[in-house]
DNA sequence: ACCTGAACACCGTTCAAGT
DNA sequence: ACCTGAACACCGTTCAAGT
């Protein structure tokens, strides 16, 4: 089906593909490679391993536009971000899964933090930081939690029809953005 | 060494102290079943699989007391409370990765979710459950970064020694305290 | 520049059978 | 009640060699 050879982008072009096929857990260096008609070990060619590989598939999502602020409070610019943010992960299976780890490995998609922290316009920029990483942990695990319950649904797991999705995310981050505003007027 | 047979809470204190020595990654049914002296199927009398095992770990793990509130506004029950999950976290190696894990696939560790929202102690409880879930994000995240730094820098990794641990911790606790505080008023 | 072939050192899990 | 033995169906990664 395929006979000509791969580059690096074709390798991570499949890479989020097959991800968004069939999860996390089944994305194995194999099975990447067998979508490629190569051997695994092709594969390493390309990519000093798979937490690399990982990286780069999570730079991938997370490097969505950051919302303008032309018009707007920085409030609202940050929420529009944390929410682009939420997008992004979404848009990929188990995105948020993959971007968590990613970041926690100090591996990459540390633009995330750096495009909300940027939306946070106040001039003390330690708290600015700290708002920005309680943004950033709050849209991950929020994101982390519907994307296994959206995998346990699909799996016919009941799971008790418990939908709080969105509204909770959405109310954790103004909590945020009020209490910044608070203690910034004092 | 130990010919004995084994009951279920020996399988789990025996994974806890696993845990702790080597970390998760190399926490596996095979090194587990060798340091009690019996093959890798034994411990299937006990766990159904490896899930279980890891989601009575993350029980254990978070079963910590709930701070008092005697004498306490309940933002400052409610900071303690974080800060007591946090350490509980940092008692085990990669305990906020495994707790999320199991929190996340919905196989335990519920206990953490409830002792900071019963903190809480605001009438409107949809609010005050969004606000529980924001600090038990953001301290799994903050700990799980906190404890992958651990590992990294115990391999000799340097790390641009940006150590901003606790303190980030406790200034996005409170900002989300902040803001629950001035919407309760209005 | 990109890939194969073969191997190494592992995994989690099942299941019949033993005591 | 608790465990063994043996197997099944996988993993990530390395490395010499090929084109």
């Amino acid at each position: 089906m395929n006979a000509s050879r791969h580059s690096k982008s074709d390798v991570l072009q499949a890479a989020m593909k097959l991800l968004d096929e069939v999860g996390l857990p089944d994305l194995t260096m194999r099975k990447l490679a067998a979508t490629l008609d190569v051997q695994p070990s092709a594969l390493y060619w390309h990519f000093a391993n798979k937490q690399s590989l990982l990286a780069e598939v999570s730079n991938t999502i997370v490097n969505f536009p950051k919302p303008v602020s032309e018009g707007k409070t920085w409030q609202d610019t940050a929420l529009q971000t944390a929410l682009a943010l939420r997008g992004a992960l979404l848009a990929f299976r188990d995105g948020a899964e993959v971007v968590s780890s990613t970041l926690a490995l100090g591996l990459g998609a540390e633009s995330a933090l750096a495009k909300i922290e940027s939306s946070v316009a106040i001039s003390n920029r330690q708290l600015a930081q700290a708002a920005a990483q309680s943004i950033l942990f709050l849209v991950l695990g929020q994101v982390w939690h519907e994307q296994q319950r959206m995998q346990a649904n699909s799996l016919g797991i009941v799971d008790n029809l418990e939908e709080t999705g969105t509204p909770n995310l959405e109310v954790g981050i103004r909590l945020i953005l009020q209490g910044l505003t608070e203690k910034v007027k004092a």
